[in-house]
RNA sequence: GGAGGGAUGGCCGAGCGGUUUAAGGCGGCAGUCUUGAAAACUGCUGGGGUCUAACGGCCCCCGUAGGUUCGAAUCCUACUCCCUCCGCCA
């Protein structure tokens, strides 16, 4: 959510944002709204005013216990200023809905060195990593490798709960654990994050808090009978573990890493990315969160990308970094860094892990607050939310087995993950 | 699921229709004293909105939302969350 201060002033660089993300807000009606409120508030509290003042008066009179006939008279007269105010009340009531929606529907304003772009095609590729493997064989693609493996059965997770719920067995199921163990030591132990374990059900508010209500709401699942949603990532639990909180500049920068499933219904994805586990409803993923000093976040943006590119450089896995486009970036974002990881079997890029700094527009909805140094003023300032996938688990699970297949269909485990697999160095049948 | 108890500022805690402009304490910050620190003393110390060039003024916020009243932290209703006990249960 944008400040509505910052909109009143810069109403064309808002405009600009809206139309670079492709969202339709009507601004200008904002604004009319906006100062007819503001009118209204105005008239409300000169009128509040009046009946305190009278309510005061009211009170001495009483204590004075003379005029019995002037104070009938006062009543009366403030009775009707009550109900003016009741009455303006309302119409104040009616019309903040309105401009708090609206508020919600502007995206966030994409930073000044994000390249302009109408979509993926307008991507910049900051660097690549990692060397193309030269297959002697045609590499096969991870759903074969998976069936035949015996470690992936989407059959038998289509038939427990629908297409799109990949169903890992033995040493896979043991891979896919060992993934997010290896992840989580590495975030916590050399990157000095602190790790959580969130709830996976999560309320309206949170939602709304990240940014994925009200836009995304066929996107998520929605319990039946409950005001409750399953995560669709970590992001939503772990940055509103600080909502309506003000921070003591001390606590600041502070670094959380949680493990969640994640779950998407990925409406309108259909017939989008339909073998394997490329695109599913329920998958594993390792959450970076950050919460910051303003004047850091970029700064802090850059380490979490490296933080993320770390994950795949240890598990061997050659992936390319992109600063997203104004029309490719997400609603919630001033810039993101998108990481790849190359699938030769599938033979494309894949996307892994998407890391945004959001300043303020994330902080200002779940209202998270730091309080400055009593030398600097001791003011009270939102904070800088930051995130990013360190990293999404099918995606990388799939790029370890495409490049680590051998041309018997078994599969060598990347070093890093052995200790975790109980010494387990390739994946035979 | 059933029965009770509770929710007040960063924390503890008073208040139970009109000097509440939310007592008091703790914590925090600044100052005095001191070579420095501690102690003591003094002062300051929540958030939001709105008007103003600014100084500052005014309005709102005592879990949330309604209601009663000239006037609500205080009375009424509903809801949420926390605690205790019972039942059920991994």
């Amino acid at each position: 959510m944008l400040d509505l201060n910052f909109i009143r002033k810069n109403p064309e660089a808002v405009k600009r944002a809206v139309r670079e993300k492709h969202e339709r807000v009507d601004i200008d009606h904002l604004l009319k709204l906006d100062a007819d409120r503001r009118e209204l508030i105005h008239q409300i509290e000169t009128l509040r005013k009046q009946l305190n003042e009278g309510s005061k008066r009211v009170s001495q009179l009483k204590k004075s216990a003379s005029g019995g006939q002037e104070t009938a008279t006062l009543v009366e007269e403030m009775r009707v200023l009550s109900d003016k105010i009741k009455d303006h009340e309302k119409r104040l009531d009616q019309s903040t809905p309105e401009i708090d929606d609206l508020l919600l529907r502007i995206p966030n304003i994409p930073a000044a060195d994000v390249p302009k772009g109408e979509d993926a095609s307008g991507n910049q590729v900051v660097r690549t990593w990692g060397k193309r493997r030269e297959f002697s064989f045609k590499p096969r693609p991870h759903w074969e490798l998976g069936a035949s493996l015996g470690i992936l059965d989407l059959e038998r997770g289509a038939k427990i709960s629908g297409s799109g719920f990949p169903l890992y067995k033995g040493i896979g199921a043991r891979l896919e654990r060992a993934l997010f163990n290896f992840m989580l030591d590495l975030h916590t132990q050399k990157h000095g994050y602190q790790e959580v374990f969130p709830p996976f059900l999560v309320n309206r508010a949170s939602m709304t808090g990240t940014g994925q209500l009200p836009k995304m709401k066929d996107d998520m699942y929605k319990i039946d009978g409950d005001d409750l949603f399953l995560v669709p990532t970590a992001e939503v639990p772990v940055t509103n573990l600080h909502r309506d909180e003000i921070l003591n500049y001390k606590e600041l920068p502070i670094y959380y890493t949680a493990y969640t499933a994640c779950f998407r219904r990925e409406a309108g994805a259909y017939g989008k990315d339909t073998r394997g586990i490329i695109r599913v409803h329920q998958f594993d993923k390792v959450e970076l969160v950050k919460f910051v000093r303003p004047e850091t976040s970029y700064e802090e943006l850059e380490k979490l990308v490296k933080d993320a590119e770390e994950v795949l450089q240890l598990l061997g896995i050659e992936y390319r970094v992109l600063k997203l486009c104004t029309g490719d970036m997400s609603f919630a974002s001033s810039k993101t860094y998108d990481l790849e990881a190359w699938a030769p079997g599938a033979e494309k890029w894949l996307e892994v892990s998407s890391c945004s700094n959001f300043e303020d527009f994330q902080a200002r909805r779940i209202n998270v607050r730091f309080r400055e140094e009593s030398t600097s003023g001791g003011k009270v300032r939102y904070v800088h939310t930051l995130n990013g996938s360190g990293v999404a688990l099918p995606r990388t699970l799939i790029a370890i087995l495409e490049n680590n297949q051998q041309e018997n269909g078994s599969v060598v485990i990347p070093e890093v993950l052995r200790p975790y697999m109980g010494g387990v160095e390739v994946i035979s049948q």
